[in-house]
DNA sequence: AGAGAGCGTGAAGGGAACGTGAAGAAGGCG
DNA sequence: CGCCTTCTTCACGTTCCCTTCACGCTCTCT
């Protein structure tokens, strides 16, 4: 199996220089672009494995490029990792809005950088598509055609809303979801509803996950996430 | 043993073509169609093995042709693929299907597409239910020959509906239906019925079953499931 | 340390989903 | 044609769930 290709996209020479170095020496590819629009046709010749994305570019910006990868078929499913400024939270929902798959806060460690794109690869090799396959995760199981959840073998009762909020949240674990998001694949697209709302149906599945309830982990200023093992 | 015959429904020429170069090449029989209403009859003139049917078709789309298919005898056990376009996802996740086997989403590799008929014939296989077989589930006995149910050695009288309705929800304990879904199974494709109709069946049904109503669970939000052993 | 934002928690109102009774519609049989 | 069984629809009552809001705590930034 050849190298996972990376393709970065990132105006300021001296970060991209140092990201470049790093992936390198941990036996990625990486090939380089400086702008957005540069950043979509690099993509489009070397068919990366995954994308690091600054949100900042000239021109075309990192939310622009996520959208345009989103919207055609060969790059879909394109793992896109984008990288903040520290303190820009709000970008990162919108980021996450359109369909990045993690963030990354500037600054970060070189080792934080290469673990977070191998978790996203990990994921993404796993990606499940069938929605009516059972999943499972630690002590947690999960039914969808019998709609049915066991943890550690006893039979949990949840209401509509709580089954289909923690069936999505189990079938992406380590990925973080914005509340928004989570209205949209938990609540459907009823009448406008408050964020704030989720807090509630999160708390009541913690509840019924008793001892189990970090499963549902809280990122502060994002929204929630499926606890991912690590190995 | 004859080559396995795979009927492809699918209205975009281009992507009929290429699934059926690649099914060929795996030393599938194909047949094509590329309306929902030419479809059936294709599938009743070719009597296929498995069906491959796109969601989004001109006139009858692919969940009234599943539909169909799920409402007459001979059809009623015929694995079928649903082909959905992305972003179709939470409609299938959220409203269970209308009864097929397996999903699959555009855009798709060959080799995934191969391996998921694969996999759904292989489970078929296993899975094949004679319809005429008797059906016994704790205290209930049921004979499809014979028309008759007995509880604990008791017979009880149904009417045609309520029997289609016990039998089906019996031949498959623990898995949830909705009320669309029950009504193409026990009531077939006659005229628009309204989907609470089936909760006056279950009400007969659950009459008739006396102490055991129970068997007949309720799954609120979604349907109707038969009672399953704890295990 | 203080202020402000983000989140957890408890409780209450409104509303959706289901059970139930009954009556009209459809079809079969004499 | 008329009776009977069965199917279907509707209205109403009840239960449970969803949603909202207020308050207090925790965390973060200055």
């Amino acid at each position: 199996m050849s190298a996972t290709k990376v393709v970065v996209i990132e105006d300021e020479p001296d970060i991209l220089e140092l990201i470049e170095y790093n992936l390198r020496r941990e036996g990625f590819e990486v090939a380089t672009a400086t702008s957005g629009r540069s950043g979509l046709s690099v993509i489009g010749r070397e068919k990366p494995d995954i994308v690091l994305l600054d949100l900042l570019l000239p021109g075309l910006d990192g939310l622009d490029v996520c959208r345009r990868l989103r919207a055609v078929d060969s790059t879909r499913d394109l793992p896109v990792i984008m990288v903040t400024a520290r303190g820009e939270e709000s970008d990162v929902v919108l980021g996450l809005g359109v369909g990045a798959d993690d963030y990354i806060h500037k600054p970060f460690s070189p080792r934080e950088l290469i673990a977070r794109i191998r978790a996203v690869l990990r994921r993404g090799g796993a990606r499940e598509r069938d929605p009516e396959r059972k999943i499972v995760r630690g002590p947690l199981a999960i039914d969808p055609v019998k709609h049915r959840i066991d943890v550690e073998g006893r039979r949990l009762e949840f209401t509509p809303t709580e089954f289909r909020l923690l069936h999505f949240l189990a079938s992406h674990p380590g990925r973080v979801f914005t509340r928004g998001q989570l209205v949209d694949r938990a609540i459907g697209d009823r009448a406008v509803v408050i964020d704030r709302n989720i807090d509630v149906h999160i708390r009541a599945v913690r509840k019924k996950l008793g001892s189990h309830r970090e499963l549902v982990e809280t990122v502060r200023g994002i929204g929630y996430r499926f606890h991912e093992d690590e190995d």
